[in-house]
Parts: C-alpha cells; sequence; structure tokens
DNA sequence: CCAAATTGCTTTAAGCCTAAAATGTTTCCA
DNA sequence: TGGAAACATTTTAGGCTTAAAGCAATTTGG
C-alpha cells in the first residue's frame, strides 16, 4: 500500500529487461538488413535504400509525392531528394511537377525502373524466407502480433513526448 | 508424392508472410531508433552511434580494441575508426597502442567519458522503458524467446551464403 | 630463417542521413 | 484582397556508413 507508492517514487525501477529486449531487436534488424543489403549490392548492385524507395513505388501506380515517400521510408525529406535524383538520373524513376499545385513533385518507377524492381523483389523474397526459415508459421503469427504491439506502444510514448 | 515435389519445383512459394514481419520488424525498429536518437541529441547533443560506442566500453573497463569494437556493433572498421577519432577529440574516450602488438589500438572511456556515459545510460533506460511500456512482462519474454530464434535463423542462413 | 598469408587499422570514394535554414507556392482568414 | 501561416521541396553543413584498397606488424609453414 504505502510501501509500494514509497517504493515507486525513491527507488529507480528496473528496466534491464525493456533494455535487453531493445539491443536484442536491434540485433536481429542490424543483422538481416546488413544480409539483404549485401545480397543486393552483390546481385544487383544496387543499395537498400533505393530499392526500398523502389518498392514504395511500385505499390503505387500512379506515383507519389515526395512528402508521401518521406512518410512512408520514416526517412527526412532532404534523404528522399538526393535518393530521387539518383534514381531518377539512372532512368529508373520519372519525376515531374504537379499540375494543379506547382510545389509537389509526382515520382513514378519507369517501365525500366518497374522491370528492375520486380526481378530484384522476386529474389529478395526468397532471401528472406530463408533468414526466416527456422521460424513456424505459429513463430510468425506470434511476432507479428508482438511487434504490432510494440509498435503501438512506441508510437503512443513518441506522441506522449511530441503531442 | 510426386505432387508435393512437383509443386516446389513448378510454383513459385508463398511467402508473404515473412516479408510482412520483416516490414514491421523493420518499422519498429526505425521508429525506435529514430526516438531514441532524437531524444540523445535534444537532451545531451550526442549521436546514438557515439552513445553506441560508450556504452560498449562501459562494459569493458580494460578496454577494447578497435576489432573487438567493430565486432560488437556489426559496422565496418572504417567506421569505427572515424567514431574514435571524434570521441577522443572531444576527451570522451583514451586510445593508446598496445605493448606487446603494435597494430593494436585500445580504447578506454576517459573519466569524463564514463561519468557522461552513466548519466546519459540513466536516462536513456527510462526512455526504453517508456517506449515498451504497454507490452506486458510475458510479452517481452515470448518477444525474447522468438528474437532469439529469429537471430538464430538469420545467422544460418547468412553463414550458408557464406560459408 | 624467411617469404607468404593474415591481422589490425586507416584511407578513399561514394553514398546515405539528419536537422535546420532557405525557397517558392498555396491556403487561410481578417 | 493582402499578408500571414502552412506546405512541399531543396539546400546546407555535418556526421555516419560501407566496400575496397592500402599499409604496417605479426604469424605461419616450408
Amino acid at each position: 500500500m504505502l510501501d509500494s507508492e514509497t517504493k515507486a517514487v525513491e527507488t529507480p525501477e528496473d528496466h534491464a529487461e525493456e533494455l535487453r529486449l531493445w539491443l536484442r531487436l536491434l540485433t536481429c534488424t542490424t543483422l538481416i538488413e546488413g544480409e539483404v543489403r549485401g545480397r543486393l549490392r552483390q546481385r544487383f548492385d544496387v543499395t537498400l535504400p533505393r530499392f526500398d524507395l523502389m518498392a514504395q513505388l511500385d505499390k503505387a501506380p500512379d506515383g507519389m509525392t515526395l512528402s508521401d515517400v518521406s512518410k512512408r521510408m520514416m526517412v527526412s525529406n532532404g534523404n528522399v531528394t538526393g535518393l530521387v535524383e539518383r534514381l531518377v538520373e539512372s532512368g529508373h524513376l520519372d519525376r515531374r511537377t504537379s499540375e494543379t499545385d506547382r510545389r509537389v513533385q509526382v515520382i513514378r518507377l519507369t517501365k525500366l525502373g518497374r522491370a528492375e524492381f520486380r526481378k530484384m523483389a522476386a529474389e529478395h523474397e526468397t532471401w528472406i524466407a530463408d533468414l526466416f526459415a527456422d521460424l513456424t508459421p505459429k513463430d510468425v503469427r506470434e511476432l507479428m502480433r508482438l511487434l504490432a504491439k510494440t509498435k503501438a506502444s512506441a508510437q503512443k510514448s513518441a506522441a506522449r513526448r511530441r503531442p
């Protein structure tokens, strides 16, 4: 009663478990991300950010604005600017100013970009399957559930700080 | 019998679930990492990579070699070189050439570095606890277990490619 | 013993990434 | 209607990151 309150105020809580969880989450992601990046480079001479950007555009046949891309990829605006620049340069992306709002740039995959992406994506999917091969379907479902909960929790915490 | 073999060869497997899992894992990590990076910058004007490097050294009172650090942090050697340079410059790290092997550089936290890190780490731990606040202890245990399994699976897959 | 391989680290070139400031455009509303 | 606010993007300055090449020191196997 009084004890539990006293304890909460006076003794620092033990959050070692959450810390370990965060480190493990980070390790897993870094490991897989590094593996995917290496394979993309070796097989297709493409970087992971470029692949990710093309993946977003592949899902949007009518194109996306740079802001959309930036939100979806969870990266800064300036980052997208440079990424798009290089992909337009290499002929994978088409970029045009919106007819109705001259602030907005709409980008799309070119025919070349789409063809190359589809080839990469097919192989990429097998890499991911292989990397997660030891998980049972039940494991996958359970992880999905727990990560959804984690994402919601983190978003709530972020919103608490930056309302 | 024949059917299952035929199927395995001729029809592409469906790995959409694993793909979704990977994307969710990546989203969670990016979200939390971004939040932690922002808080470190605002509260302590320090970058996440510097914090991570100091965290490694805090666990090694006798210091570490650059290779050790690079393996632990899962980043390239050249990356560590630059990171250490900046932290020595700012007075947080002490670096000396090994007596017994002149190729080796041993780095340690300075008194200043350790003091600053301890302060940051204490606060950092509360951020993590808050970000994971909605997970029950059981959720945490279960996630730990599944991520351990994931890590093992990914390592096995990576080793298959690069034996 | 000594040349070849290995190891630890640094350098290089290129690209990724962020926060913050700047630029140009549109919307809002008094 | 006219300016302030909001918005989309780009620019800037600085730091992070990688792969690959290079250098120096050590280990190894003939």
